[in-house]
DNA sequence: GTCAAATACATCAGATTCTTATGTATCTTT
DNA sequence: AAAGATACATAAGAATCTGATGTATTTGAC
């Protein structure tokens, strides 16, 4: 089963810094890949739904990134900057926090009137 | 606190309708007030995204609706239709299901390479 | 009794963000 | 030599939310 779009709007952002977070750097292919492995396939992110992500980080100037050549081939390294750390807290409270409220609403059987 | 609004993106869809399985029938105002309420203000549903997306249920034939006049005031009430109680079950176990995987990413430390 | 706030519907321009191509190029495996 | 994987990027179109605006009634406070 792969999650149905709508549900990964959102959480998109939350899901880079952290792999980010835990990896010190990654390039664009290399989290796809990674989320794709850790999920057992159930999220996919495209690369056009990635790499405006990406940029979009790093013009906030949450990541930084540096550039390596593998052969002749280009790799485009991302890193958390300082901003981009508490960020990430931030944004992975938020969502663990959500999640709880969404379990409870999920789970709701009385009519509360 | 009130959760980014991107967050909720997504799960708008399933809010409503499990707030319909759990209370058979109610209107778009009553669904603004009662999510609010449920969730301690974390969660405002905007009128704005709410009734397109009731209409958009209704167009689905999710839901049915029946309107009725408090005094010389219009109400509209939802209920789910015998498909849209199909529609609740799958998506509210997709949710629940994506939650787990989101807590197994958020908690992930390990440089699994 | 009147004025503000709450109730209740609805629409829409603009913003955001994802999907689905498309494009370019290199490297690896068969 | 060809196919598939690696690796970047952009862009038109679709979907969906924000925030504003509009209309109208009812309730509560002073």
């Amino acid at each position: 089963m792969i999650y149905s779009s709508e549900l990964i709007k959102g959480t998109l952002k939350t899901i880079v810094l952290k792999l980010l977070a835990d990896n010190k750097k990654m390039y664009g292919y290399e989290i796809t890949q990674r989320v794709k492995e850790l999920t057992l396939d159930k999220i996919q992110i495209t690369e056009g739904a990635l790499y405006p992500t990406l940029h979009a980080l790093e013009d906030d100037g949450l990541v930084t990134t540096e550039t390596e050549f593998i052969g002749k081939r280009v790799r485009k390294y991302y890193s958390l900057s300082p901003s981009g750390k508490n960020k990430t807290k931030e944004k992975v409270s938020e969502l663990a926090d959500f999640m709880e409220t969404m379990k409870f609403l999920l789970d709701i059987k009385t009519k509360s009137v």
